[in-house]
DNA sequence: AATGAATGAGGGTTCATTCAT
DNA sequence: TATGAATGAACCCTCATTCAT
């Protein structure tokens, strides 16, 4: 009998994944377009057809289903780092790539709205009473970035006389979300190219320009 | 008469703006520490020790008054800023200055707040809705630091093959509210040292590196 | 001493009633085009030009002020009747100087007033609960009437054969106030036209047709 | 299976239907004893003895509520119209019959309902708002009546030098809500005696009495 | 397991009334 | 005495969550 109940259960927990995932997609949707508290649970369940009941057979709550799509989000932007720089030569060229990677990537939608969610008085709490193992993957991205650039100091890329935190500190900063962007840089500029200026300031910050 | 009535009318007056302080207060507090839909008027009447209706004598609203208040509280930075560049020397110089000025000026507390409401989905709309001379501030702030770049450039003393608009967009990054800071940064690093050391990753980056 | 003061006393007391009765007629006026819920002690005072206060000097509360002018209404009409009717010859007559005097007359505004806020649920308990002498305006408005009606069927002008009572109601009817007025009536006839008709109508109803 | 499904499906739905039912029921009673402005969905929701919220999953806001309550009494007086003219032979007969019928049939109480609720300021602008198809019902009573009194007059059995505006006028009059019938009619008078009388007056007072 | 109607705490807002000036 | 800012109870409405079906 478990032989067969296997792939019985199999399937409903497949179609049960599969709809997990509508879920999670619809509410990045309108987290992304309407921030957390303008959210509700009636418009998630009616984008993905669902009832409103269901969600809560999927998630415990609000706060746990976005707590989830953050977290996903912030394994998946992570697991792609290694891609990403894999194939860059110098810590200082796999900075860059993973500047690109954010902006530009596939994953850049999601990149935008982990970021917009990080902000956000109210993620403050949530993150403090229901993080979980959030605290893990966000030391995780950090350590990524650490190594990345201390990696680029001893290799003589980067300047050793600006503490390493600060770097780091200024990188994040590049991620932030800027709801005023359109204001400040028009349309006439594609992200391809704001990267390509953004890396050019900032390297130039913290490269080495000792002459040897 | 007009004598005796007028100092009456000042002192009433001057209670008045008295509460409306308190009040504004209060809400920058909650606002800080909540974010906009975490704060409730109830709140914030409780912790100015009056009544909820009381709020509603000096705001129409909930949206007005947190408008009011971001519009003082860029109002007060943007008088500021003249005081603080005022006496540089030149364009990079008052960059400078104002860099440091927002983080660790008497108005970095507000300068925070500012930031972090700017950001946030839900002020987009108010901003849109409500905004009325909001634009104006913000347009002043960014003509002033847009100016102060292109003078920069016109000097020499910044690379002109950066376009101004990302040396904005840059710049303003530095501002981010980061409710990671601590995070990033420990506690042992002074704002006067962050603001030292993002200053020169920042002027390294756009700076004029040519050799004449 | 006195003798000075008595005039002194009777011209505060004098300036005190022209305010009432500003009072008054801001409120009728707000009453009439709002209706009382959404009459507020605000706009009233603030018609008048003076503190939402003073009117509780003059009024304990809003609904004392409302009883006020109905019971001031309702006195100036009471007091109007006999002036009006008296001229007339017949019981009959009277009562149709009586309802033209409610239509047309300089109190016809006053009139409806006191229609539209006799009627409306509101009034019943305000009524029981703080009438006062109002039953009494009341009864003498109804014996007046009852007493034309029986000095017609005694004169042998009205149908002895159609209750008093029912003659009373339905001539009060008459005066009920309708919003959707104009939406039966439409435009193109004058108010006494109208009386006339109704009369008409009213008087065939409730008339004598016995030949002797 | 649909076979299954359809009645599980009707069993929700009648349950529902119920519900509102007697959120409208209750609804109706509050508005009748207190009118709008003193009804609160608190109290109608305690009545019926569900959450306030409830009530909201039924109609999107009190005035919906009761436009929805006065309508749907509305539909279902002139549905009884027919039904109750049908029978009588003329059309004088039938105005009675009419008259009659609003009194002391089975929709007397809505008929009230309907008639105070007409009256009072608020309706006026809710109606003109959010009235929708309530003007066409208003019309079809309003041609209904004015259809009868223009045969009336066509057959002989009517004044025809009255206007029949006026007389549709003085005919809603006596539907009037009059918070003080009982004040003027006492006890002792059945509404079936009430309207005997008060048809003879108005059919005196419209019929036609040349002497061919 | 999915549904969606019901729940009810909580939010913003209004306004008659009070009271210190 | 007149003022009008302050009060706070009461209102309508929303929405995350629950639960009977």
């Amino acid at each position: 009998m478990q032989t067969f109940r296997t792939p019985t259960t199999s399937l409903k927990e497949k179609q049960r994944r599969e709809r997990e995932e509508l879920i999670i997609q619809a509410a990045e949707e309108v987290l992304q377009e309407k921030g957390y508290y303008e959210t509700s649970m009636d418009e998630i369940a009616a984008r993905v057809g669902i009832a409103k009941g269901t969600i809560y057979t999927h998630f415990p709550g609000k706060e746990e289903l976005v707590l989830a799509i953050f977290k996903r989000d912030m394994q998946t932007f992570i697991e792609g780092i290694d891609d990403v720089i894999g194939a860059e030569p110098t810590p200082s060229a796999k900075l860059e790539a993973l500047l690109r990677f954010s902006y530009t990537g596939f994953f850049s939608k999601q990149t935008r709205l982990l970021s917009s969610m990080y902000n956000g008085v109210d993620m403050k709490r949530m993150l403090a009473e229901k993080g979980g193992c959030l605290r893990e993957l966000w030391e995780s991205l950090v350590s990524h970035v650490t190594k990345l650039l201390e990696e680029g100091k001893a290799a003589g890329e980067l300047n050793s006389s600006i503490p390493t935190k600060v770097m780091l500190f200024s990188f994040f900063s590049l991620f932030s979300p800027k709801s005023y962007d359109h204001l400040l840089l028009g349309e006439d500029l594609s992200h391809e190219d704001l990267v390509k200026y953004l890396w050019r300031i900032y390297f130039n910050g913290i490269a080495n320009h000792e002459t040897t």
